[in-house]
DNA sequence: CGCTTAAAGCAATTATCGTTGCGTTAGGAG
DNA sequence: CTCCTAACGCAACGATAATTGCTTTAAGCG
């Protein structure tokens, strides 16, 4: 069996190298941090971080996809408009955050090939909400008028996220697409 | 007269680096190009690059900027959504090509504090787009349904752009929600 | 509680990036 | 054609990033 040592000091590695991590990024923009840096910052060995991950895109992928809550509750009031109001509005608060946009833009750049796990989950969540009601859409419908919307925001207009309104108007224009079909 | 020599050797350089860029950049992602190497493939001496433009980032974005026809003609069918149509297919097109994509990613990890040029562009394309037919949606809406969802693909799902549907299917969304409101 | 060995630390080395000063080439205006 | 100088090439340097061999620590298993 190969053992594969993944609690205690290591555990203890990669978070520190998390939080190293999401710092630099929100303090210098993902391309402006390096493997020593982070090293140092985390209090740990440039070298632990090289043997781990090889690479900086490829670390940054990784933290990246880490950050984005693995498998919290989806919103349920029983109401469809409520709970992708709500949804929505938790994309946008979660990217809202300097850190979590920063990471963001730096996945972009090395995304492509396959996937991102990052938006993968946002997929699955759209697709969860959809059939709940119904699916009177698609799932590529929410994808395209709710989370693009809010992404495309999110790497090239971010000071637009403040917007209050923005949440509801991605959220009812879906729905109007959906009676529309 | 600031005398500025943009044609002959500095005219040739500069091409040799902007498909040196592109290559590059098509074969191993724009996070893992540097300018050594870009120069090299141009053969060209990386003194000229940096004195140029100072860094990557802004190599990348000004390339990138280039890339994206400056001043083409916009579709004028007389015609509304045959105009958008258009005008969204040229983005597709321009964006299913791996290099153009590619120097987006690029373009995305710099971005966020202004926003670039090559966005800003299609910003004021739509605008145009909307006005000349008396304007039943805003700029907003264009970027939104019809930008967005298309860069958004672009970035993380470039495997969809094929869709040949993509370009009408947003152009629709846009028009049933002008029609809505 | 020991054993095994995955993972981290350390140190020395190599590679690469980015800068700078200076000489050379050639674009553009007169 | 000639002059002026913008833009390029070259070479040397300092700084930092990345690699590598070896040692040390401690996770997971019996």
């Amino acid at each position: 069996m190969p053992e594969k040592r993944t609690g205690g000091r290591s555990a203890a590695v990669l978070a520190q190298i998390r939080t190293a991590v999401e710092d630099l990024v929100r303090e210098r923009g993902a391309e402006r941090v390096t493997i020593p840096m982070v090293a140092e910052r985390a209090g740990v060995n440039p070298t632990s971080i090289y043997r781990r991950w090889g690479d900086l895109p490829t670390m940054l992928n990784d933290i990246a996809t880490y950050r984005l809550d693995p498998a919290r509750p989806l919103p349920d009031t029983g109401e469809l408009r409520a709970d992708l109001v709500a949804w929505a509005g938790e994309i946008v608060e979660h990217y809202a955050k300097p850190v979590n946009a920063a990471l963001l833009r730096g996945g972009a750049a090395s995304a492509g090939e396959t996937e991102s796990d990052c938006l993968r989950n946002r997929r699955a969540e759209a697709v969860v909400l959809a059939s709940r009601s119904g699916a009177p859409f698609a799932a590529d419908d929410i994808v395209d008028l709710v989370v693009a919307p809010i992404i495309y925001r999110v790497i090239f207009l971010p000071w637009t996220l403040t917007d209050p309104g923005l949440a509801e108007r991605c959220v009812d224009r879906l729905l109007a697409t959906g009676r529309a079909a």
